[in-house]
DNA sequence: GCCAACGTTGGC
DNA sequence: GCCAACGTTGGC
């Protein structure tokens, strides 16, 4: 079983939007950058946890839990010539990029900000807190996930 | 709203 | 294959 962060922002999708889908269940789709392509194509799992991190927003940080409940397919998005990211590159012969299903787990206790992250000392070297980044789904090791999910006991 | 960081595109 | 221009992400 793998574990990730994925960023989402709440403003467009948020753990809320989530949690209130049929089943806690939705596409996580729209991913148009090809080292994260490659993450869900070749490394996700249904079963995998992650975490839902908010992005751009006050204050950015870790809310909740999901799990990936589906193995990768093509992201139908891409296919669709309405859809904000559609890729006329991508077809269902040649898919170019890829999305799973998440499903809802819980809400943490208590909102992982960033600042959290960053000042956690035991979380060096963390890819998500590393300057610059940019991945919207960054993986995380088990003991990663054990010390955010003991910072967000508070 | 600003801007640093970084990915992508396209001319050459 | 280089690299400048451009677009996007996302913290602040």
């Amino acid at each position: 079983m793998n574990r990730w962060v994925m960023k989402s922002e709440p403003d467009v999708f948020g753990i809320d939007d989530l949690a209130a889908a049929p089943q806690g269940t939705d596409r996580w789709d729209g991913v148009r950058n090809y080292q994260v392509r490659n993450m869900i194509r070749d490394h996700m799992r249904p079963g995998d946890a992650a975490f839902f991190y908010h992005s751009n927003t006050r204050p950015p940080g870790v809310v909740g839990v999901m799990e990936v409940v589906s193995g990768p397919y093509p992201d139908p998005t891409a296919f669709d010539p309405d859809d904000l990211h559609y890729d006329p590159k991508s077809t269902p012969e040649a898919p170019r990029w890829y999305c799973v299903d998440v499903r809802f787990r819980e809400r943490l206790p208590r909102q992982v900000t960033l600042q959290e992250l960053r000042e956690c000392p035991d979380l060096e070297g963390f890819p998500l807190i590393r300057r610059g980044n940019r991945l919207s789904i960054v993986p995380v090791t088990e003991a990663q996930w054990a010390v955010i999910r003991r910072l967000a006991e508070g």
